[in-house]
RNA sequence: GUCCCCAUCGUCUAGAGGCCCAGGACACCGCCCUUUCACGGCGGCAACACCGGUUCGAAUCCGGUUGGGGACGCCA
C-alpha cells in the first residue's frame, strides 16, 4: 500500500495548536510509512474556497509554521482554488446522473427554515423543498445551488482509524449544497475530488471533521469512488476543557517560538498530547517516526498544559547545542539593543552550561544571560541591593584587595574557590556570608549560576571592576 | 434541542480479563546535594465517574445513568 496523507488548512488565521498537532500526525504517519518502504507522501494543500476569509497572509503564517516545526512536504502547495473549475465539474456530473438537483431557496428563507425547527425544537437541517419539485417550477431571478440527492433511507458508517466503526442514520443527513448559486463549489465537495484527484490514501483530521465524513462519504458513493481511510484525531481543549480557540489567547505557532519554545520541545509536547508510546516521555523526532502508529492514538479530548510543555522545552535547552543558544539568545537581546561583541559572544558560550539548566524558556535564558554582558556599573535587584550591606561591603573591598594580590594565579574556577574559602576562613565567617555579596555585586542578582565560574566567564578584570563598583555603591 | 464522540491521579498518559489494593511524566510538598537559584537524586500526596450485568476473576467486556466535548452554514 503506497500511503499519501494530507494536511488541509484554510487560510482564514495563524496555524494554531491543533492544526499544527494535525499536520504533525500526518506528517509524523506518512514519514513511517516511507521507513517501512510503503510510499509515505505528505502533501500540503490549502483550502482557500472561501474567498472573502481566505488572505495570503495566513497562508504565509501557515508556510512558517510548518518550516518553524521542520515538518516538510512532498510536492507542489495544491491551492484548492485553483481545481474549482474540476469540481464543479463533478458537481454536474452528479447532477446529470441525477444524484443531485437544482435547489431555488434563497439563504433567507433557509435561515427561517432553521429558525422555525430551532423553535420547534426539531433537528436542524434542509427540509427537500426542491429535491423533487419540477425545475418548472423554478422562481425567476433566483440562481439556483446544487445539492446532493442523498440516500434517506439506511444508514452511513465509517470505519475510523482512531474512533472505531461509527454509524449514522441516512435520515439525520440532509442534502448538502454541492456548487453554490455563484458556481462556486462547497467544501465537502472539493475535499472530495481533491483527496480522490491526489490519490490521497488516509484522512487524518480533527474529531471536528467526523461528522463531515458522514457525508463526504455519500458523495464518494455518489461519485462511485472509493472513500479513503479515515483518522479523526481528538481536538485539543484549552485548560477549561473547551475546544482551543482564540478566547484562549494568542495560540498561532509562531507565538509559541516568540515565547522562547524550541521546536523539537513543541513538536514533543505536540505528539505526546494523544499518542503515547508506552512511558516514554521524551522521545526524539526519530523515534517518534519509527514508533508512530496510529492504533496509539487515544480517543478522548486532551487539554493544552503549559507547565507541561515548559518541562519539555527545558529539557530541550538542556541537551540542546550551547552555539545555537547563543545564537537564540543574542537575537533575543539584540532587540533590546544589545547586540553582542564577538568577545561577549565568547563570554556567552562559555556560560551557556551554566545558564541553560536554569531557564524554561529561551526568553528565560535570555533574561539570565542579561548580566553577563551588561555594562558596569551593573543594575541590582532590590534584594541584591539590600544584601549589599556597608558589613558586606566592607567585606568586598578586602576581597577585592585580596583578590587583586591573587598576581599570576590563574583566574580560574578551582583556584578562585580554594582562595575564597581561605579569605573567609582568615575573616572568621561562612563562605555563604561572602559569596552572596560577591553574587550580588557580579551579578545583580541573589539567584545566579555557580559564582565561581561567573568570575571565571568574566574575567579578573571585569569581576574586580564590578566587585569594586558594588564596594563604593551608597548603601 | 437533534445526532455523533469521549470518560484512569489537578494535567498528559500506561493499562487490550488475572502481572494492578493501578505504573510513568508534569505540577505540588518534603529530604539530600549545595555558596544562591536551578539541574540531579530520593521520598510523599493523588485516579479506574456512577449503577447494574457477564465471568472463578473487570480499570479492562456489555447495558444504563451522569458528566464533558464535537457537529448541526450557499464556513472550512
Amino acid at each position: 500500500m503506497s500511503v499519501v496523507v494530507r494536511f488541509a488548512p484554510s487560510p482564514t488565521g495563524f496555524l494554531h495548536i491543533g492544526g499544527a498537532r494535525t499536520a504533525l500526525f500526518n506528517w509524523l504517519f506518512a514519514r513511517h510509512h516511507q521507513l517501512h518502504g510503503d510510499g509515505g507522501i505528505f502533501r500540503l494543500r490549502i483550502e482557500d474556497t472561501d474567498r472573502l476569509r481566505s488572505t495570503p497572509e495566513a497562508v504565509t503564517a501557515i508556510i512558517e509554521g510548518l518550516d518553524w516545526l521542520d515538518l516538510t512536504w512532498d510536492g507542489e502547495i495544491v491551492h484548492q482554488f485553483a481545481g474549482a473549475a474540476r469540481h464543479a465539474e463533478a458537481a454536474r456530473q452528479l447532477l446529470a446522473a441525477g444524484q443531485a438537483y437544482y435547489c431555488y431557496c434563497t439563504p433567507a428563507e433557509l435561515e427561517a427554515m432553521r429558525e422555525r425547527a430551532r423553535a420547534e425544537k426539531r433537528s436542524v437541517r434542509y427540509d427537500g423543498t426542491w429535491r423533487d419539485r419540477d425545475p418548472a417550477e423554478a422562481p425567476a431571478g433566483i440562481a439556483p445551488a446544487i445539492r446532493l440527492r442523498a440516500p434517506q433511507q439506511g444508514t452511513t458508517t465509517i470505519g475510523d482509524l482512531v474512533q472505531g466503526e461509527v454509524t449514522v442514520a441516512n435520515a439525520e443527513l440532509d442534502d448538502l449544497i454541492l456548487l453554490r448559486a455563484d458556481g462556486t463549489p462547497t467544501y465537502n465537495l472539493s475535499v472530495v475530488v481533491d483527496d480522490h484527484d491526489m490519490g490521497i490514501t488516509h484522512v487524518i483530521r480533527g474529531d471536528d471533521h467526523l461528522n463531515n465524513a458522514f457525508r463526504q462519504t455519500q458523495i464518494y458513493r455518489a461519485l462511485d469512488w472509493k472513500p479513503p481511510e479515515f483518522a479523526h484525531i481528538p481536538l485539543i481543549h484549552g485548560p477549561d476543557g473547551a475546544k482551543l480557540s482564540k478566547r484562549h489567547g494568542a495560540i498561532g505557532i509562531e507565538a509559541y517560538r516568540e515565547l522562547g519554545y524550541l521546536p523539537e520541545a513543541v513538536r514533543n509536547y505536540l505528539f505526546r498530547l494523544g499518542w503515547s508510546h508506552g512511558d516514554d516521555e521524551i522521545i526524539a523526532t526519530e523515534d517518534a517516526i519509527r514508533w508512530f502508529d496510529i492504533a496509539d492514538v487515544g480517543r478522548a479530548a486532551a487539554r493544552f498544559d503549559q507547565a507541561k510543555l515548559d518541562s519539555v522545552n527545558a529539557h530541550y535547552i538542556r541537551i540542546a547545542e550551547d552555539a545555537r543558544l547563543v545564537g537564540l539568545v543574542a537575537e533575543r537581546l539584540a532587540r533590546f539593543d544589545l547586540p553582542l561583541a564577538a568577545t561577549e559572544r565568547a563570554r556567552l558560550l562559555k556560560a551557556m552550561p551554566g545558564l541553560k539548566p536554569r531557564a524554561k524558556t529561551i526568553v528565560e535564558l535570555a533574561e539570565k544571560a542579561l548580566f553577563y554582558v551588561a555594562p558596569r556599573p551593573i543594575r541590582l535587584a532590590p534584594d541584591a541591593a539590600k544584601a549589599l550591606t556597608a558589613e558586606a561591603r566592607e567585606l568586598l573591598g578586602a576581597l577585592a584587595v585580596d583578590l587583586g594580590d591573587l598576581g599570576g594565579v590563574e583566574w580560574r574556577s578551582a583556584a578562585l574557590e580554594e582562595r575564597l574559602r581561605d579569605f573567609a576562613g582568615a575573616h572568621g565567617v561562612k563562605l555563604g556570608a561572602v559569596a552572596q555579596p560577591l553574587r550580588a555585586a557580579l551579578t545583580g542578582s541573589l539567584a545566579s549560576p555557580g559564582i565561581f565560574e561567573v568570575m571565571e566567564v568574566l574575567g579578573r578584570e571585569e569581576s574586580l571592576g564590578r566587585v569594586a563598583d558594588a564596594a563604593k555603591t551608597a548603601g
